[in-house]
DNA sequence: ACCTTCGGTTGCAACATGCTACCAGCTTGG
DNA sequence: CCAAGCTGGTAGCATGTTGCAACCGAAGGT
């Protein structure tokens, strides 16, 4: 590859938080963090990924302000990994691949986890892209627009 | 690597639609489709990216459902790739990105391009995870169960 | 006819991923 | 308190994947 290209310049949003989550790895660890998981085994058992490149990867997340590494809770010497803010921020990120494949990549009565209300069990809405008016709005009703940079003289 | 390894097994729907996507070159590429384009120079000029990892990935989306090749709009020869409904509704993963990046990766003031309504030019609402009443839920007010698969006799 | 664009394919080099071993601090049972 | 086993990593290697550049046939333009 002579080096993965970045995507850290770029104007565009989306290229950079695909920049800044990493890869795929990074995003599973993230939604096993808000699943409730913080020590380093609890990742590798339930990712079944090797040591290594975990490490590399919670170092990425830890680097980018997506985790924070945090003495562990239970008083035990060892630390944990938690969100941060900027973390947390990526829940609708995580919901919105969930749905996305609750949608299209199951066959019917085919088994699956599922992101559910804590006070009822019930599952969550779906997620509704809307305009500042509150108004569901499609790709169709979308453009992307330059947001002018600052003028040099 | 000894081959990437594959969540297409997975019973979570977060990593089957990471495996179904590919990669961030993938996302990038639904990106742009939404954005209008559907040419393979078109996406090739605009991300960089090398042709045969285009071609590559766009092979790879078309097999999984996300993206269609159809005969060209302008009448030409050639073909064109446009997003299918599955494809479609990719919509809020890519908003849901495109948010979390101009909340967090860029500092005040830099240029980057902007999703707005096509009515009246205003930015969009901000995407909001809810419970099936609509009451808007954070991470913490939820969890994730197993579906029970089917009892076999 | 000639040249350019479009949409790729092929070959190669560099790099990342994954596996397996190994290892140094904790912590715990006896 | 001492050994055994966790926990949280590193190190080394084989292989796969990415990326670059060069090439190529068919369509389109002039």
């Amino acid at each position: 590859m002579v080096k993965r290209t970045s995507f850290d310049d770029s104007e565009c949003p989306v290229a950079r938080s695909v920049d800044a989550v990493g890869d795929w790895w990074s995003l599973l660890i993230v939604r096993d963090a808000f699943d409730g998981k913080r020590r380093f085994g609890e990742f590798q058992r339930s990712l079944g990924v090797a040591k290594n490149i975990l490490t590399t990867r919670l170092r990425a997340l830890v680097a980018g302000g997506v985790l924070d590494q945090v003495p562990a809770s239970d008083g035990s010497a060892y630390r944990e990994y938690v969100l941060t803010p900027k973390g947390q921020d990526l829940f609708p990120v995580v919901v919105a691949l969930r749905q996305w494949g609750e949608a299209h990549s199951f066959r019917p009565g085919e088994p699956h986890s599922r992101l559910v209300d804590r006070r009822n069990e019930r599952p969550l809405g779906p997620l509704r892209v809307q305009a500042a008016d509150g108004r569901v709005v499609t790709p169709d009703d979308t453009v992307v627009v330059k947001v002018e940079p600052p003028r040099e003289p």
